[in-house]
RNA sequence: GCCGGAGUGGUGGAAUGGUAGACGCGGCGGACUCAAAAUCCGUUGAGCUUGCGCUCAUGUGGGUUCAAGUCCCACCUCCGGCACCA
């Protein structure tokens, strides 16, 4: 069991209620802890972990300190959502149309110094090593996606007026002929050096406005493009022709170049931007070798055959993009190019209640000579940073020693924001600033995001105490890799991408012995209100399990959830249900008041429980909880029938109960006078033999439509078979004035007659 | 729009290409009870026959097959995710 208790919501209760976030933590992981009990699940609680204790953080610090010895993690100026009445940054969720979702207030993007991981770096084998995984096909394409890879080549256009080239990338380098216009980011380096004096005041009107738009709005597809024209002219290098540059903010900074080459006939978004400022449209793909009609009615962005390309006319496209790419490198204007969306993982929040990241600055004077440690406070060295008179040299980061981890949290009783852009911890100047070796040094003051412990714990699980490592080796050897994760959906990208990264990373530095953490992936499926909405508190639709355990008890609940459906459906609650399951729990206590005899059972009841013991068995190994149970309650319906219960078909069933129920199999268990736990016990065994029957059913069907069943010995001969088929009532009232033209028979299961 | 998943009785859901609806919930009938609850027994897809039976039925329309809820093609609806990534 392990508690993510870092994090936005204690940290919030904290400022609110002045409470310290690791009291209430305390207090909710007390509560979670005893409703879980309450459930009894089998969980290991010698293995419990706090991802908020440090000596579960030591290691979370030192996984951090890996990836900064190894050039993973690294400091980058990126934007953060700034709340200046709120005086804090919040995270992206708390950020709603522009405003804060607390007290509405306005939020800017400015810009930070941040630590980043560079999973960027892992990319392809992210991506590539998802392909030996026993996961979700869902969840697999969704990593797919997240991760992007595309491929496609990067082209240089010159740009007019000796002002050097553009780079553009594409995955569609055969549409070059048809590029008409070129197209850069608002946020674009050059774009300043290409727009014309004419163009200035336009250009630079629509950066503002484009940077006051969120990206929530600058995304929204259903809304018009928008752009202004630069001024200048680049050169089309498949055809020379002159093409105008344009600034809009459909294309993004942040991807590729930050450029394209718009090629309206082929591509919908530059088809829709042409044809709203009238820019030339030029087709080079068709489907059969001949051009569309025009005016086009919409981008043809199938591949095809190409037209009108020079040289290149008449080429499919998939050999057209090999070609001109090997072109495009002759001519010393392009290469080929394997581009990817997923970008480095922003790695600090301005945050009290996180872990502190392991690092710290020289603080230096104006002249860039060390801060002498003299008769100085760490207050005096606060005051002298904030004046300006000293300052740290960030872009050197040390890495504390792991020698000297934990790097704890400090105490304080004030977390709350420091009403500028800077984390609470640098108020914190009795940890923050310290001497070493005469000089004055200041630590790093953000915080790790809550992504960061839940990381890894699944390697903590292997070895909660040990001191001296994350997991020994002999842990990690013994118990890796994960068989079966069972997580909810949501965490399909984040969780389990950065997740797989921090493995492989830890594959890489030796700790662990296999490249991914979680073999085989099963997502339960969400309970829903028994409206079928979602279980939320403003529609009042939430079942409280305290009050149903109250009710129906733990066992009843357990069996209910498990029967519902299959464990990945999203299904919703319906309380009249947990009226089956609590019935079915009586049924068993009843069926124990019968006496309980050591005489051999029928072979019937035998023969049922092998079934039965086989087929719980198998369902629970698949995760096919619901079955299972349904199997146990076919069993319990047998069972009621007989007058005294066999001690040969009572052990092993209450033994194979007992996963699903496990209160009330303990307590039969106890009463077919066991003195210990039924928790030693192996699974019972099932003979395979018993598991046959002697005698099958076997439907008959004449031209597909069942006639007829007979009941025969389970190895009647083929023959036979047919012969006792053709013979039956029902069936030769199907047949009498027909041809037999065919019959088939699949022994042990069915035979099927064709007449005409 | 793209990707992933799902459509089966009144209801939650079962069904290696081989007897559709297991097991529950609910309903109906009965037993017990003064009565109710609980419990137990029976019954319960629709329709026709109320006889042995027959017809229809797994989102829609086609197809493959002796046989399709299951496989193939086209489409509809719902859920989840992504979405100006060039």
């Amino acid at each position: 069991m392990g508690w993510d208790a870092f994090g936005l919501p204690a940290e919030q209760y904290a400022i609110k209620t002045g409470t310290h976030p690791a009291v209430t933590t305390r207090a909710n992981v007390a509560t979670f802890r005893k409703q879980i009990q309450a459930l009894g699940f089998s969980y290991d609680w010698d293995r419990e972990v706090d991802t908020t204790d440090p000596g579960y953080y030591k290691w979370t610090q030192w996984i951090f300190l890996q990836l900064f010895k190894r050039g993973l993690a690294y400091q980058a100026e990126v934007p953060v959502n700034w709340c200046p009445a709120l005086g804090t940054v919040l995270a992206n969720e708390e950020v709603i149309d522009g405003k804060s979702e607390r007290g509405d207030h306005p939020v800017v993007r400015m810009p930070m110094r941040q630590w980043m991981l560079r999973i960027t770096a892992y990319a392809e084998r992210l991506l590539g090593d998802l392909e030996g995984l026993d996961w979700p096909e869902g969840i697999k394409a969704q990593q797919r996606t997240w991760i992007g890879r595309s491929e496609g080549a990067e082209v240089d256009f010159a740009i007019d007026g000796g002002l050097g080239t553009l780079r553009v990338y594409t995955t569609r380098p055969d549409t070059l002929f048809g590029a008409t216009y070129m197209v850069i980011a608002p946020e674009h380096a050059l774009l300043d050096a290409i727009t014309t004096e004419e163009q200035r005041v336009a250009v630079q009107a629509y950066v503002t406005q484009a940077r006051s738009r969120s990206d929530r709005d600058r995304t929204d597809d259903s809304r018009a493009k928008t752009g202004v024209f630069t001024g200048r002219m680049a050169i089309n290098p498949s055809t020379g022709a002159p093409i105008p540059i344009w600034v809009a903010d459909y294309v993004l900074g942040g991807y590729g170049t930050g450029a394209i080459m718009a090629v309206p006939a082929h591509d919908v978004r530059d088809f829709a931007f042409a044809r709203a400022y009238g820019l030339p449209i030029r087709q080079v793909v068709s489907r059969d070798g001949v051009p569309q009609a025009e005016p086009l009615e919409q981008a043809l962005t199938d591949d095809g055959i190409a037209i009108d390309s020079g040289a290149f006319s008449g080429m499919a496209t998939a050999a057209f993009k090999v070609a001109i790419t090997a072109w495009l490198a002759e001519q010393r204007i392009g290469e080929r190019k394997v581009n990817w969306k997923l970008r480095d993982w922003v790695f600090s929040r301005q945050r009290y209640w996180g872990e502190p990241i392991p690092i710290y600055y020289a603080v230096v004077d104006s002249a860039g000579a060390p801060l002498p440690a003299g008769a100085l406070q760490p207050g005096d060295v606060a005051r002298l940073l904030a004046d300006g008179n000293v300052r740290l040299l960030a872009d050197n980061p040390i890495a504390v020693p792991e020698s000297e981890l934990p790097l704890v949290l400090p105490e304080t009783d004030d977390f709350a924001p420091t009403g500028n852009p800077e984390p609470p911890l640098a108020k914190c100047h009795a940890w923050r600033f310290f001497v070493q070796d005469g000089v004055w040094f200041a630590r790093e003051t953000n915080t790790m995001p809550q992504w960061a412990g839940s990381c890894w714990y699944y390697l903590r699980y292997l070895d909660p105490k040990n001191d001296a490592a994350l997991a020994s080796r002999e842990a990690i050897a013994r118990w890796l890799p994960v068989d079966l994760y069972v997580g909810g959906a949501e965490h399909a990208v984040l969780h389990l991408l950065y997740a797989r990264f921090w493995h492989k990373v830890l594959f890489d530095c030796g700790v662990v012995q296999q490249s991914e953490p979680f073999q085989r992936l099963v997502n339960q499926g969400m309970i829903l209100g028994e409206d079928g909405e979602k279980m939320s508190k403003s529609r009042g639709n939430v079942i409280n399990p305290d009050a149903m355990l109250q009710v129906f008890g733990a066992d009843a609940f357990r069996l209910y959830e498990m029967v519902m459906g299959p464990l990945e459906a999203v299904k919703p609650w319906a309380t009249a249900g947990l009226h089956g399951t609590r019935r079915f729990l009586n049924r068993v206590h009843a069926l124990f008041d019968k006496p309980v005899v050591d005489a051999p059972a029928d072979d019937a009841t035998l023969r049922a429980l092998h079934k039965t013991i086989a087929k719980v068995g198998d369902d629970t190994r698949e995760l096919r909880l619901n079955t299972a149970i349904a199997a146990m309650m076919s069993l319990l319906n047998e069972l009621v029938r007989m007058a005294a219960l066999p001690r040969a078909v009572a052990e092993p069933f209450v033994l194979i109960l007992a996963p699903y129920a496990p209160h009330l199999a303990e307590e039969l268990w106890q009463r077919l006078g066991n003195s210990e736990s039924l928790a030693w016990q192996p699974w019972p065994a099932h003979d395979p033999a018993l598991c046959e029957d002697d005698t099958v059913e076997i439907p008959v069907q004449v031209n597909g439509k069942l006639r007829s069943k007979l009941t025969v010995a389970k190895d009647t001969p083929l023959a036979e078979l047919e012969r006792l088929a053709l013979a039956d009532v029902q069936v030769a009232k199907w047949t009498a004035d027909k041809v037999v033209a065919k019959v088939i028979v699949v022994p042990g299961r069915m035979v099927s007659v064709v007449v005409k």
